[in-house]
DNA sequence: ATGATACTTGACTATTTTGGTCAGGTTTAT
DNA sequence: ATAAACCTGACCAAAATAGTCAAGTATCAT
């Protein structure tokens, strides 16, 4: 069970740009540099959150991206979903009436497997980005 | 962040296994054929299973495997590890004081995939093989 | 004894996922 | 005009996953 870098770049990637939120917009180039990580690749997932709602665009120069909606409302959910990292613990279609066994019933451990996906969820749904920037700050006193 | 099969195999054959326990070995044929889960994989996973002590081996005509603790004591933490199906979230090696970016301090998520991970965690070690079990004989009522 | 059953080991491979790169745009402030 | 920054889609290499295959060895039932 590993996290991608997606996500991981994802949500870094977010916690940056809340610093500013309300100030200025911040280019994709500006994180790139303070989050070692691919312009190429932010604009990939940042293509996504637009599209998605999580962030505005502002083009042109001394543009970049700013947050669409209040901090406290972008959940650590919104933010996986937006760029395809969802949590997948299941093998069968969970619509489904068959197994991952191909045969009529669910397999033995399947209930457990969704009771784990659920576990999982609940962190991201509590998780929002507003937190986030604030146990940062407050780690740096 | 998705379970990989083999997790899920390990754990599928265990409750299987777990089943007959105390009655008699339970060949690998056994479970691969009512579990779908081709022989030599399962092979491959029940060496691992052996080598960490969650099961013994019955060679010979008849023989096959069974637990070597009490499903009780079979957390599937120890499974998990066992197959190395390990939940990793963090980039960085944990011990280090880099963080994932190469600077000398963590990321600014770094905290929170720790935090996840030991969420994560906390599921995988209060469930055991008997609870599984038992969950699965009381939905069948 | 001898076959059949079942464990044991290690190498090999195909597929999928991941984590990007690259090339070529378009928009807009200055 | 021009540079900064967003935008898009195609492309690709490495890693991880999910197996397969081959060649054993041990043990039991008969
Ligand atoms: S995971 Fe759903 S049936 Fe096995
Ligand atoms: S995940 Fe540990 S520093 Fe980024």
């Amino acid at each position: 069970m590993r996290l991608t870098s997606k996500g991981r770049y994802a949500v870094m990637a977010l916690v940056d740009l809340a610093r500013f939120d309300g100030i200025n917009p911040v280019s994709l180039r500006d994180i790139s540099l303070r989050q070692s990580i691919s312009l190429d690749y932010l604009e990939q997932i940042f293509s996504k959150l637009r599209k998605k709602e999580i962030v505005q665009s502002v083009r042109g120069t001394q543009g970049g991206y700013i947050l669409n909606r209040k901090a406290k409302e972008i959940k650590l959910t919104n933010i996986f979903d937006a760029v395809d990292e969802k949590v997948k613990t299941v093998q069968c279609k969970k619509e489904s009436k068959k197994g991952c066994n191909g045969k009529s019933t669910k397999c033995l451990t399947h209930n457990l497997w969704d009771e784990l996906e659920t576990h999982i969820n609940n962190f991201f749904d509590k998780k929002s980005l507003d937190d986030l920037v604030k146990e940062n700050f407050e780690r740096r006193l």
